[in-house]
DNA sequence: GAAATTTGACCTTT
DNA sequence: AAAGGTCAAATTTC
């Protein structure tokens, strides 16, 4: 098990930040309609652009800074030997997610079992919890939260916590061929500033230009032949409710800022269908069974690919 | 029969 | 004590 982390969360702040750059250019470009306000609603709407401009810019250094200590990442012991109940020290509300995403489909890569649903509170739709289905026969220690988006209900939060320690060979070479090259665009992205007039697409392209891929990010990942991964990401990251700190080990909430700006942008949700659960009673279960969607090979699933463990270090 | 989900109960954390 | 996370028996589907 022992690969050099291949650093896909990385490689997912790289592409969030592709979607900050997005919304602040669309605040900029809300910032041209101002003039045709009446003095009252420019000087209120100047503000709240003002303000998310900062926060954007303020979300940026947050994720370039993770991006660089990407071992600021929380993960307990975990040998879990999964016994009894007793077993306490992998409560994972003691750990830190290691990603976290909006997105349409809860199709990454993976086959995930689910163990469980709880009603949270302040919610209005349960949570999910799923299981990497290669724990009994690999001791995978992945895990996700899956939750309804409450502001889009087409759309599913997805919390992963801890990485994926199992092998699937048909997903390796994809991984680390997308985490590879990604991590060049981050590289690539670092030379983008929050400035009133930069030209991100510019520096995108310079740097598909070397590498023969497209600007955005997505694009990126089609142009590696992952074309279920690049859906995935763009249909993940378009909307970008929350950027993953990796330096504090926690979430920044974007979603009014960037839902206010960029609103709904150009994000195809094609909102998995409320299918009959595989199992069970019969009942309804929030999220439909990934598994009954079929297993989709060779996206970027894997988070961190595999069994380097460091990556979730908790930060002292 | 194997595998997966559901769901109530149990356990830990806050 | 409340809320959240996990377990495991029951149930269903393939």
């Amino acid at each position: 098990m022992a690969s050099s982390g291949s650093d896909v969360p990385v490689a997912w702040a790289a592409v969030a930040r592709n979607d900050l750059i997005e919304a602040r250019d669309g605040a900029a470009r809300l910032r041209n309609f101002l003039p045709q306000l009446d003095d009252q609603r420019a000087a209120w709407a100047q503000l709240e652009i003002d303000g998310v401009l900062t926060k954007l810019s303020s979300a940026m250094s947050a994720l370039d800074v993770g991006a660089r200590s990407d071992g600021a990442r929380s993960q307990q012991s975990g040998s879990s030997c999964g016994n009894k109940r007793k077993q306490s020290s992998s409560r994972s509300r003691s750990q830190r997610p290691s990603d976290k995403k909006i997105t349409a489909t809860l199709e990454d890569g993976h086959v995930w079992r689910k163990y469980g649903q709880k009603e949270i509170q302040d919610s209005p739709y349960p949570r999910s919890y799923y299981r990497c289905t290669h724990k009994s026969d690999q001791g995978c220690s992945a895990k996700r939260q899956v939750q309804r988006c409450e502001t889009d209900t087409s759309k599913y939060v997805v919390t992963y916590y801890g990485e994926h320690t199992c092998r699937d060979p048909s997903t390796i070479p994809l991984i680390d061929h997308a985490a590879g090259a990604l991590a060049e665009l981050d590289h690539a992205n670092n030379l983008i500033s929050f400035g009133p007039s930069s030209t991100n697409n510019d520096a995108n392209a310079a740097a598909a230009a070397s590498n023969g891929a497209g600007a955005s990010s997505s694009q990126y990942l089609q142009a590696m032949g992952g074309s279920a991964a690049a859906d995935q990401l763009s249909t993940s990251w378009c909307t970008s409710d929350d950027v993953f700190s990796s330096s504090a080990g926690s979430f920044m909430q974007v979603d009014e800022l960037i839902g206010a700006v960029v609103g709904s942008a150009g994000v195809t949700s094609a909102a998995p269908d409320r299918g009959v659960a595989s199992g069970g009673r019969g009942t309804v279960s929030f999220p439909p069974s990934p598994n009954s969607l079929g297993f989709v090979v060779g996206s970027l699933g894997s988070i961190g690919s595999g069994e380097d463990d460091d990556m979730f270090r908790l930060d002292p």
